[in-house]
DNA sequence: ATTATTTGGTTTATATTATAAACTAGTTTA
DNA sequence: TAAACTAGTTTATAATATAAACCAAATAAT
């Protein structure tokens, strides 16, 4: 009945930046942290597990001489994304 | 943009015990057991969190000669059930 | 010019959570 | 009466989330 849910997903932050990241593609940290709403220091966390997942890709570069951090959804991130969607839906669309 | 997700219900195994009694209203420890395919410890300490939150109520009798564990859905925890999903909406876009 | 503040992060320490393994208490079967 | 089973709970450990502390450089203030 219930099939797991995928736990690089089930993470209130690491969700949010998937889901942003599934809509605009690819977005900067400073962006994904104010839309987030999360520290810094989390968010650098969390991205690194999306990242290890293999679920976004991180690139690092410079920027008005400031370090910058863009982060790419790939195709395995919106895989996962979808079937977690799927999975999801089994919990909280029970029509008996 | 994003809602907090009560941290009660977004735990895979909650959710399906929550999902379960919202829609069968009451149910015994062993069929939550084998329906959210579970190991009997982790249940006992999740149905725990859930009645310390007031989300269920835990009757326990005999039937039998053996113990009897019911977990009743409580109003409270339906309310939390539907607030969660419809906080989750915003990360996941279910009506697309 | 040097001190303070800001940017854009990472690392580390700690609290919380989830889970399996071990245990309890009794019942039934051989 | 010993073994196996039922129906759980408790405990120990691993995994997770998060705040706090830190780093390196840039810019602003004095």
């Amino acid at each position: 009945m219930f099939k797991d849910l995928d736990p690089i997903l089930h993470s209130q932050l690491r969700l949010a930046v998937i889901s942003l990241l599934v809509s605009v593609h690819e977005a900067e940290f400073t962006y994904l942290k104010e839309e987030t709403n999360s520290t810094a220091g989390n968010l650098s966390a969390q991205i690194q597990k999306l990242k290890e997942a293999n679920y976004i890709h991180i690139e690092k570069k410079f920027k008005d001489n400031y370090p910058l951090t863009i982060c790419k959804i790939t195709p395995e991130g919106i895989k996962a994304f979808e079937l977690y969607v799927k999975s999801l839906k089994q919990y909280i669309n029970l029509k008996k």
